[in-house]
DNA sequence: TCATAATATTTGTGATCTCAAGTTTCTGGC
DNA sequence: GCCAGAAACTTGAGATCACAAATATTATGA
């Protein structure tokens, strides 16, 4: 089926597997950078979501882009190794505020520096020219969903 | 957290976010597509890898960026589904080839147009010059590694 | 007030993904 | 010819992700 379906020969395509492949490998990159840290990448992206006063559940989600019912299972195990715990809303029982402990606070603050250069040295090859002008060009192909769930979540809270 | 935590106040940090988040959207609007078509968006990037004249497992999941193991058990819900078979290798009995059955093809086939116009579609606030810019930014920013990754594929089979 | 709709979370299922063994099968060197 | 080392897969554990169903609670409208 090669013959047929040779991505190679439609640039659309062949920019956006490009795009796809090019994120993977970023992500894969960072991903070491947290293991050392005992912390996965979602958990890691989850924690550092989590404002001082608390967030909802479901707003965190929101934040962190992902599925509420995903979001659970990632607190759970940052439960589970005492970098958040789960307190009661005092104005709406349904209401579960994720709040970081002071260990969860500490591995975000020790790892935060690390992040940012590893991320700095991801996009290294890029000047601040081009790193904006990729920003331009993603933000037009995202349109306008980030607001779109920003909204969501900012009405929740 | 956010106070020290505020990715918004480094360019690079978030164009490096918005490029993880445009990606995760972008999956997610190809993912309906392929669920009209009982596919996960695994098994139709690894179906539509496969070459007539089939090819070894290991070297199938450099072809789709997966791990070994990984490309393992996406074959192994393909075959369920009837859509590949495993075959011994003449020349060398530790090599699984994989090859598409005729649904496989015919499943590809069908989805194949709809694939690249879903593609179109998501990249058209882009114009070609565009997404030939944005293409040449991600290579650099991907560096050598799919020529890499394609090399030692091409060695292997 | 009370049935009903909407929200916030949890739980369960199926599929991925990363990584680390474990098994079988070559390959190269002595 | 024999054995250590490499290669190709498979399998298993732990975590994530997408989604749907279930539960608890709050908000709404007749």
């Amino acid at each position: 089926m090669d013959h047929r379906c040779d991505d190679s020969a439609d640039p659309t395509v062949a920019t956006f597997r490009r795009l796809l492949r090019t994120t993977l490998s970023m992500k894969r990159a960072l991903g070491a950078l947290f293991a050392e840290a005992g912390l996965t990448g979602a958990q890691f992206h989850t924690l550092v979501r989590i404002p001082d006063e608390g967030i909802p559940l479901t707003r965190l989600a929101a934040r962190s882009w992902a599925d509420p019912g995903n979001a659970s299972g990632v607190v759970d195990r940052l439960e589970r190794d005492g970098l958040v715990e789960r307190r009661a809303a005092p104005h709406d029982r349904r209401v579960v505020l994720v709040h970081a402990t002071q260990a969860g606070r500490s591995v975000v603050s020790r790892l935060w520096p690390e992040y940012v250069s590893g991320i700095h040295r991801i996009m290294e090859p890029l000047n601040a020219e081009e790193q904006a002008h990729l920003n331009e060009l993603l933000e037009r192909l995202a349109g306008r969903e980030d607001e779109v769930v920003e909204s969501i979540a900012a009405a929740t809270g």
